[in-house]
Formats: C-alpha cells, sequence, structure tokens
DNA sequence: ATAAATTTTTAGCCATGCCTAAATTATTTT
DNA sequence: AAAATAATTTAGGCATGGCTAAAAATTTAT
C-alpha cells in the first residue's frame, strides 16, 4: 500500500518515463512535482526500498514492473472518475483535474471495478487519454500535433497535451472540443502561428496552442 | 479548511456531543477514535484555535456552532457517498462504510452538490440516518429500538444504530434490512432476547441486537 | 475531609514528508 | 585535463499527528 505522496511521485515518474522512453533524473522529478531536489531524493529511496524502482546514486531512478503496474493503476484511477465527472455530475473538462486528483487516492479494488462498469467501460476520458484496464492494459493513441499539420489539411481533435485549466477554457471560447473537425488554413512561417477553421469560423492560434493539441488527420 | 484527522475528530465529537446532549471528554475521543488521551488533548488544542469548539482543561470541548456546521458536512457528503455505492455501484450496506469514510474527505464544493443531485436528493442513507441538505439542515429521525416492542407489535426496520460491517452481514443473513416489517413473538424476560417474525420466519435475536436496530412502530 | 482512583495534561520522542545549506559527484567548457 | 557549472546527495531542521511515561487535576470512595 502507498501513501498520497509515494503515490503522487509513481504517476509523476511513470509520466516522464513514458515520455522520454528513459530513466528520470531527481531535478525532473522535483520539477514535475514542485518540490526540492532533496525531497526527491528521500522519496526515491523509500520508493527503491518498496520494489516499484531501481534507484542508483547520481544516475536518476527507472520504474520496475511493479512500479509501472502500480502507476497505471492510480492513472487508470484518475481517468475514470474524471469521466464520471463529467459524463455524469456535469463537469466540463477543464473542471476535474484537480478533484480527480483526490479521488484518485482512494482505496477500494471494488470501488473502482464497479465504477467502470457503471461508465460503460470507457476507453478514453474527457481529454482523449486512454484509460487502462483491470489489468493495466490500453492502447497507445498516436498523437499527431496540430502544428505539424500542413495549409489545407483537415483534422478531428483528439487530445490535449496541456490539460490545465486555463489552456482548456481558452479551447472551449473557440469552441474547440474532442471530436471537433479542424482545418489548417494557412501557416505563419515567421512563428508557426496557424489560421484554421472551427465551426465555419476562422481563427487565429498561436504555435504553443497548436503544439498542444493532438489530432487524427 | 481542515486536514484528515481534523475532520475525524469533529465528526467524532459531533457524534459523540449528539448521543450525551453534552460536551465530550478526552477520554470518550480517544476511545472513539481509537488513539491516546494525550493525542486527544494535542488535537483539541489546535481545533479550539480554529474556532471549532470551546476547550477548558480538564473539562472537556462542546462544538461550536461553526463546528457542528463543519461536522454536519462531513456527515452529509459520508452519507451520500454511501448512497451513491448503494444505489449505483452494487455495493451492500455492509460495505460502504471503509470506502465513504475515505470519500468523505475530498474537498469540492460542486462535486458533493452535484452528486446530491445526481442522487436524486436522497433523505437518508443506506442505514436509515438522514442526509443533511447543503445548508446542513436534516430532520432527527424519531429513533425506537427493537427491544422496547412488547410482545405481538409491530415494527418496520428504519435504521440500524451499529452500522460494523459483521452486525450488518448478520441482519442480511436473517433478511433484516430498511423498510423489512418485524413482528415480535415473544420477550424473554431474563436475557431480554426475542423471537420475531420476518419474512413469515421466525428468528430469535438477543437483546445486543435487538438494541441495534431502529424500528418505526 | 482525606485518601485512592481516575482522568487529563505535559514533556519528550518518533515517523513522514517536506525544507535549506553545504558537500559531493557528474557533466560541460575551455 | 583542469576548471567551471550543474546535478545530486547529505546533514540537520521543521510541522503534523501520533506515542509513552510521568505529573497534575479532578472525581470517587472511605
Amino acid at each position: 500500500m502507498f501513501s498520497l505522496s509515494e503515490e503522487n511521485y509513481l504517476k509523476s515518474i511513470y509520466h516522464l518515463e513514458s515520455i522520454s522512453g528513459k530513466g528520470t533524473s531527481t531535478n525532473a522529478i522535483a520539477k514535475k512535482l514542485e518540490t526540492k531536489p532533496s525531497s526527491v531524493t528521500d522519496m526515491i529511496k523509500k520508493l527503491a526500498d518498496k520494489q516499484v524502482l531501481v534507484y542508483k546514486k547520481y544516475q536518476g531512478v527507472t520504474l520496475t514492473n511493479l512500479g509501472k503496474k502500480s502507476a497505471t493503476a492510480i492513472i487508470r484511477k484518475h481517468r475514470l472518475w474524471e469521466v464520471f465527472l463529467v459524463n455524469k455530475l456535469n463537469f466540463s473538462w477543464d473542471e476535474v483535474h484537480d478533484v480527480a486528483e483526490q479521488l484518485e487516492h482512494i482505496k477500494s479494488a471494488k470501488l473502482i471495478d464497479e465504477l467502470d462498469e457503471f461508465l460503460g467501460f470507457p476507453k478514453k476520458d474527457p481529454h482523449g487519454d486512454p484509460i487502462p484496464d483491470k489489468e493495466g492494459n490500453f492502447h497507445k493513441i498516436e498523437k499527431i500535433l496540430l502544428s505539424s499539420l500542413e495549409e489545407n489539411q483537415y483534422g478531428i481533435c483528439i487530445g490535449v497535451n496541456d490539460s490545465s485549466s486555463d489552456f482548456l477554457k481558452y479551447l472551449d471560447k473557440y469552441q474547440i472540443s474532442l471530436g471537433q473537425q479542424l482545418k489548417v488554413i494557412s501557416k505563419e512561417p515567421f512563428d508557426g502561428s496557424l489560421i484554421i477553421l472551427v465551426n465555419k469560423k476562422e481563427i487565429t492560434i498561436s504555435h504553443k496552442t497548436s503544439n498542444n493539441i493532438y489530432i487524427q488527420s
């Protein structure tokens, strides 16, 4: 059984590892968790004792299979709760994160499996991210960035990289949601900004924005 | 904002106060929370600083209005989650307590009010206890103990005093659930045990059992 | 009303999980 | 390859919320 802090470390390390494909440095973990590297050192020693990761001094950490499985279980809970909040309790996609961060730590296997069934075994959360099943399996979604599209190409929004409330509210304002069709009207070579067509309206978005939207083309 | 521990103290003190109608002693709190009196002393000082109770050395504590309101809010959350677990996620009434103990500490006003609405603003939890509304108001249910019935009297089970899993499973075994009609066939003067009729079956229950079942007669 | 028993508090200690400051190791630059 | 820089760890401390043991206050019994 893991403490709340331990679970947060596991989740963060899992995310960092899946982005980089490599082991994870102390500093990177500290940055992600908004804590100090010295605190991270303390905690990863504890997690190494618990066999969820391999730690070599000054070399960063790598999750073990047990660590990956534990992290996936937490992510499963987080994403299922997000679906619950949006589909059943009228939350919008920018409101779910903080509450799901709390709910993901509730300990009860029955609870989460019943919730999964109650929700109809959803495959994706409200941000387009895949939900691991009971055994921890899930399909990685091929993620193409909107910023990689060329002029006159079409795409459908299937996810976002940045799940911050500010970003999601911004997307809402321009009616960009999951499943929304987008067309690139023009691309500015200077700063990478795009003019795109959404719901028959032309809007201009920055490279930073288009770089945080995943599409299926 | 209260910590998890502070919330548990509040809830326990509230329960003790509503049973006794008086202030609550350090020892009583320690017993209820399965902790040591010295730990209780530490915590009630902190809670007194936070204005949720009045504490006089060696004299026990009394909740302030703020304290009562805070406690009621936690109880509201606990009971709403219990309804959710039983009505939506196929939990039985003996399985809900531990999970609800965790869920009651989730912090989000929107979450609990939306949940309330989603469940259809239930007035009672699966053990027959009243659910406070958003403002903290609820009706105290008049609680008559099954043990106070006489021979040949009828009653309907409207709640239980002991919500432990063992007790509830025992009741399930004899098909005693909320709304179940009961008839007292005979009462043993020696030990207060009862022979009662449940679903056309006669069963014998101890005084301890009949003293933990609330009925409407 | 005093002694005995009980309750409550204080004092000091422990684990968790965080911190700062200083020391150490690794990496980059020159 | 040495020096500078960056990353990481260690050492020691702090707050929270527990604990034990001993002291103090209160209550009960004689």
